[in-house]
DNA sequence: TATGAATGAGCGTTCATTCAT
DNA sequence: TATGAATGAACGCTCATTCAT
């Protein structure tokens, strides 16, 4: 019984917040009402007060989700082999990017937009978000020490604001691609080639 | 009588976003009540309605007030004499970001973060965020051409692809300001000064 | 506007309390429901919410309306001219007990007898209980250090003593009334005459 | 099995009915919920079920049990081998409210004043309530007519009128001990013997 | 024109009860 | 027989908006 409810209890939980994700996509974290994430989740009022006891407690989850895909980027640039570039651990990123906001289930980098705007008033989630990109960007922390290592990078510099701005660069690329819509990971390494040291 | 009518106008409708400016920092757009913003603004909800016909309205207004700081970048760029490197056009940026946020009637780039979210799911606040970025993207694609045609830049780049990144490099500013909250103009100049080309 | 608005104000919270008590006396606090409530009122519930802000405060509000029609019974004791015996001042209150019962608007007794079982977990009722009731047991003591004076009652006698049996007396009046049915001013009266000392 | 079975059934019945009683003296009948009964019995929603088939069954059956505890004082007076007088009749009941007001498992008397308040709504526990009471008062009424026969009693009156008022000084006392919390056995026996003829 | 009391649809949530396992 | 996840009607309450004064 452990196993299998367990198991079980995680399926319910993530079929909810994936309701609940629609749901969100569609009308923001306040317009959506649990009303709507019942219905598209398939279960009962109480079914989903089971497994979440507030509506608050669901975005969180859906925000914590959204912004945990920054994990995975994170994972990819640790397990690189060979020590990336910023331009390269850049692309990782931005390739991760396109590749989450196109997985079925909705895009991801939607639902991060709007835990940008909900961290502002709700401190769980500016926490996970504070968290999450400072993991990040402590990654290309580390790729920027690698670069004054092999002399690409000017050695004075510190490296957490080389950081800053390689970090800097992916929420204009998501929001430009959300807002403008012509950007695309080929525009933007482009660019970026055009303007970065060699 | 119609001037002065239309100044009392202009000033009632100034001082209700501006009530609804202060509400929306605190709660969101969508936490912050007419009730709120009718206390704040000190004035009654009959006559809140006769300036506005909806909340949409106030927080359209809202929205494109900030979305509307950007216009002032612009006019700084085109208002300077001699030719800006793309460097200084995004060290321009940068400042105005700071300055702005830093006005009294709270910190716009709070009420940004929140419009970008709106425009998502609210395509008249989407409208107006996709014509202010692109009018101000745009100036960065003239800065990137003259730097082509100074040579800076390689010419055989598509400047707009330059203006993304340029453009680009701003939200991942305010966002790292609002929620890591360790960015200033300084560390973000020396992080681009290390990575830009000279 | 002030004196007018502060008289309707108060007429609307009577007409809500009348609305309420009515409500309660069918299925008692915890079933009657704010829908009752608020289409026995007449008014919107927007419009009942505006006078109360929760349930919990009409409850009182009724509680506090039946608890307090023993300051009546303290008037009346206070008012009279000669001073009363034991047994007038029990009549007194006896007679009160069945005039309010037989008001209209509903047997306020009944709302006393759910208000006793209210005070047991609502602070605030048991708080207004007490207070009521402690001052009508008050009445009863001055009437019985007056019966020491008179020597109609021993006086090495506590006078609250005495006071607790003659206002101990009242609720069972009350309750057998309710429950049992077959009691009246003229059987109680009898019994005490039967019972008490000349 | 038969018998095991039966006496099991009740036992199960006794330990949800414990556990009940300790939900509804922290909550009373309404808030207290079944999910605080299941948690607080040990067993399941179904087994709870299985064994009252209804909350207002449960409800029923602790008012029953608070109500029957008044049998115990109508036994004693029964029980009694000299004849009682009215005093000591009411002193016999008033120890038994103390007594069973203490025992382990909560104060059944503030059970009592919540069926009450129930009854009034209840049919079923109205009809309990007023069973049990009218056969207490009949006893009270049997001690009034053997005061009559000694001639402590003026025999022209009625002995239900005498019972009423024996009867009515109960709920006072019960009431006080609760509302009030001044009174004890020893106080309200003072102030009965100043009142009553010796 | 200005007021603010009134509206009422709709919100997030609860909880007595059932039934597949 | 026992379980406890699931049900869904109904709850208390909110709030954008209106309109009689």
């Amino acid at each position: 019984m452990p196993k299998v409810t367990e198991e079980h209890r995680l399926a319910r939980r993530a079929q909810i917040v994936a309701a609940a994700r629609t749901c969100v996509l569609q009308d923001g974290f306040h317009k959506a009402t649990m009303a709507d994430v019942i219905r598209e989740s398939g279960l009962s009022a109480g079914a989903v007060y089971g497994y979440f006891k507030s509506k608050e407690e669901i975005v969180a989850a859906i925000a914590e989700d959204a912004l945990s895909t920054v994990d995975e980027v994170f994972q990819k640039i640790l397990a690189t082999e060979q020590p990336l570039t910023p331009l390269m651990a850049l692309e990782t990123a931005l390739a991760h990017v396109v590749e989450v906001s196109e997985r079925p289930g909705g895009d991801v980098t939607r639902v991060a937009v709007q835990a940008w705007a909900e961290a502002l008033r709700n401190p769980a989630i500016m926490s996970t978000a504070s968290g999450k990109y400072t993991q990040l960007r402590d990654r290309f922390e580390d790729v920027a020490r690698r670069a004054q290592a092999d002399g690409t990078i000017d050695a004075d510099v510190d490296p957490r604001h080389v950081a800053q701005v390689l970090f800097g660069l992916i929420p204009g690329f998501v929001l430009q691609r959300l807002i403008i819509g012509d950007v695309t990971r080929a525009t933007y390494s482009a660019g970026l080639r055009a303007l970065f040291r060699p």
